[in-house]
DNA sequence: AAATTTTGTTTGAGCGCTCAATAAAACTTT
DNA sequence: AAAGTTTTATTGAGCGCTCAAACAAAATTT
């Protein structure tokens, strides 16, 4: 009796896509071992996510992630169908770990708006967060985002809703502002972090975390004066 | 009697460099081939940033910039020793098309130093400078700079002596405040705008070319108080 | 000015190599 | 033993780069 379950690879339109296949009638789904499958995933994540931070993307391929993680290439490809895959995840990974770290700086922080303005801008110096090893796998993938459209996706998936939590505290803190004006300002502050993330990704030696971000705060002294007593208190 | 004057390319430690030589003291022009060799220098350099800005960096090969050039690969390893070579000399071109934008905006007006600023900040909203092939081209290098120091390099050249730009004008407009206030002000002014690059960058749809331009003038107005009603007019 | 030599330019085939991906075999867990 | 996992070996495409030879222009000689 014949009676097995293949994995079968077909080409369609190019694509190559893989799919269980029912070969008798009889029903098996292939299951991975979840528990194991889910820590070679981040464990083959973290490697890729250390090679670019140390070999750039460009140079960074199954062998060097392989050899990071002390594993084969060959188990790359299995738990991630592809290259690809594998450095999306990575970029999803890298993403999931910016996510949590300002919601749960927020978290921290009491209903006060301005003590969650200033969280959610100190969140984005923090040494979790800003350091050379993780600017560099953002600029890495920022890079080629125009030429993969999966990096564009997940980009995104988190930084729509990280836009958001920044204008709700900052119309929490001025809810008497017209919406625009407060907007303008929710916008500056997101800006101006990007542009000290670029300096430090570029200039690590002369544009400094602390620093940049003392800066960023004294930005925001100036644009909201009513607060700028409380702020300078804080820097 | 023997009376030409000649060029001699001389291989000095790898690198290569051309003089003119007297052989006698008579002198007859000889132009050479040099005017060829500058042109295809210029051609392979534009065809490597068309490819880097429609295929990105990673998929650009010497095939492609061959291709796009309309010419063999074998005539852009000649003139540049090496792809990486090729490479950094279009990111030097770029940057020099970056420097002749804004000192060519600041010629253009008069010796009030708030034209100045506005010009220096114009220029870098410029359609010329801020659009989406070039901003490609850019963050293209800088996702790999911390892995190929030429690109740092040449990019230290030049953001050097438009630091300075910036700083010089902010001196001139406040020529009473103290020296690291000002150097403050310069400061956020450019990363401000870096921020904005990046923003078009990753989302040309939603961040646009003329409004980042306008809300950094208008930042800039929040920031000097004192000439906020010139600047209002300019914006 | 024609012929010849020298020098600079361009081509295209192809070498050596690296890479992602595949396949098969070996091993582990259930 | 079956299912799941991992390693090892192999494949084939594509890469940067070399090089010999063809070609073109300029310099020199005749």
């Amino acid at each position: 009796m014949i009676a097995t379950l293949g994995i079968v690879n077909i080409q369609i339109m190019g694509i190559k896509v893989s799919m269980t296949q029912q070969i008798t009638p009889q029903q098996k789904p292939r299951k991975e071992r979840k528990e194991n499958a889910d820590r070679r995933r981040q464990q083959l994540i973290q490697a890729t996510l250390k090679s670019i931070a140390t070999n750039g993307l460009a140079k960074t391929t199954l062998a060097t992630v392989a050899n990071e993680a002390g594993l084969s290439q060959g188990v790359a490809v299995f738990y991630f169908k592809s290259k690809t895959g594998l450095l999306s995840g990575a970029l999803h990974d890298h993403y999931a770990g910016y996510l949590a770290n300002w919601t749960e700086a927020l978290s921290k922080v009491g209903n006060d708006p301005l003590d969650k303005l200033i969280a959610l801008i100190e969140a984005d110096f923090s040494p979790k967060i800003c350091n050379p090893e993780s600017l560099s796998v953002w600029f890495a993938f920022w890079g080629e985002q125009k030429f993969t459209p999966q990096y564009a996706e997940v980009s995104a998936e988190f930084d729509i809703p990280r836009a958001k939590a920044m204008y709700d505290v900052c119309v929490e803190l001025m809810p008497d502002e017209p919406q625009e004006k407060v907007a303008q300002i929710a916008d500056w502050i997101d800006t101006l972090t990007d542009g000290y993330w670029q300096r430090i990704h570029l200039s690590p030696k002369t544009v400094r975390r602390k620093a940049s971000a003392r800066e960023a705060l004294e930005m925001v002294a100036r644009l909201l004066p009513e607060h700028s007593e409380r702020l300078a208190a804080r820097i």
